[in-house]
DNA sequence: TCAATGATGGGCT
DNA sequence: GCCCATCATTGAC
């Protein structure tokens, strides 16, 4: 099964690298496509949707509010418009690049954020379209598989389905956005 | 502690 | 011209 919903759950835990800087996914949302009036797809391929109606795997990102990027995984075939919108990360390793990135200090605040971990890991604009399985951005198996639960509650920030249950977090994460 | 707000630029009607 | 899948700062309490 190749849904959305479901490529989320499973991002949970992964390890994001890029360049010696690699955090754990501890947030993601789901996006639907065509099906979901709150997914950029959802008006069809322009431009700047057509990564999203792309193969899986690679990544989809643009810029919000003019200032910030957020960083999706294409998870569905292509023809079909599925994504997964990173919202946060643990920071593991290059902490110092990420922490002159994002100019502060505290590890909680380094990657809690679609913004903030786009910010954090060095990933702009020039990364859309890039295909995850052959890096230099990589999406892997932690070392040591750690046990948690996945907590699901409505997307954060959206007008359109603004009660679909479609964030997942790991539960009791410091991490996740606030 | 928490709600309100300004920054800032691309995409689309 | 309006809308954003955001964040840091401000100012009231």
């Amino acid at each position: 099964m190749e849904s959305a919903e479901h490529v989320a759950r499973a991002l949970l835990g992964k390890i994001l690298s890029y360049r010696g800087a690699s955090a754990r996914i501890v947030e993601t949302e789901a996006y639907l496509g065509l099906a979901d009036a709150a997914a950029h797809a959802f008006r069809g391929i322009t431009p700047r949707t057509k990564v999203l109606f792309g193969p899986p795997g690679h990544a989809y990102v643009y810029l919000i509010y003019g200032i910030y990027n957020c960083l999706n995984i294409v998870s569905e075939p292509e023809g079909s418009a599925g994504c997964v919108l990173i919202r946060a990360l643990e920071p593991l390793t290059g902490l110092r690049a990420m922490r002159r990135r994002r100019g502060v200090e505290r590890l909680e605040d380094l990657a809690s954020g679609p913004g903030k971990l786009t910010l954090a890991m060095g990933i702009n604009l020039r990364h859309n379209g890039v295909d995850l399985t052959r890096g230099p951005i990589t999406v892997s198996e932690p070392e040591r598989e750690e046990e948690f639960e996945t907590a699901v509650t409505p997307r954060i920030g959206i007008r359109h389905n603004p009660d679909w249950p479609l964030r997942f977090t790991i539960a009791g994460s410091r991490f996740v956005s606030k």
